[in-house]
DNA sequence: ACTATAGTTAATCTTCTGGTTAACTATATG
DNA sequence: CATATAGTTAACCAGAAGATTAACTATAGT
């Protein structure tokens, strides 16, 4: 029933979204350098951010002015998993 | 810029579908064998099963006027693809 | 104190989702 | 032929997504 997978894949489901993740991969960074790639205003970003909050797919802290993203990887996992099973078993039928 | 997978994780987002995908995974069924499980009317049905179909995720054969569904992994595949991809960046961080 | 920077919240708009009912197409079956 | 069954398409509705601009909060810098 996890609702919280559906939050996982329907953030994963925006390019956008996407790209702020594997930028974050590759380590922490702050909003606005998130959303600094992007031709999108700030509030856009903030919705995108608060949406990948809601699916766990993040974690914030706020340091000044300035809030700190980090990839929350647990979020990620489920989906993963999800879909391993699911290939386990349309393998087993091929 | 695969928009494919943003249909393709967007179509995972919803419940009803992951179940639909589920079912499928043990074999080949028909729309209304799919649809049966859940309380809900069969155009509702019919448009669920034109996001899997948009996001590749099935395919369809029509026998009768009994249509014939079948998980299409290659779809899901891309999926988890993107996954492992992203899951080793974050494993070698942490 | 003033101003710039980082980011969110509020209000608005358009478009799409997920559901409905009603009507339709097409195949089966008495 | 008449009717039931399988499924889609059309029209509609409420609500959410994704974007915008304007206004706000709060921290930093001069």
């Amino acid at each position: 029933m996890s609702a919280e997978l559906n939050n996982v894949f329907f953030a994963l489901a925006d390019p956008t979204r996407r790209a702020i993740l594997s930028r974050l991969a590759t380590g922490p960074a702050k909003v606005g350098e998130l959303g600094k790639p992007f031709e999108m205003s700030k509030p856009a970003i903030s919705k995108h951010m608060k949406i990948l909050d809601r699916a766990g797919l993040i974690e914030r802290s706020v340091v000044g002015r300035e809030h700190h993203c980090r990839l929350h990887p647990q979020a990620l996992k489920q989906a993963e998993d999800w879909l391993n099973y699911h290939r386990e078993f349309w393998e087993a039928r091929l």
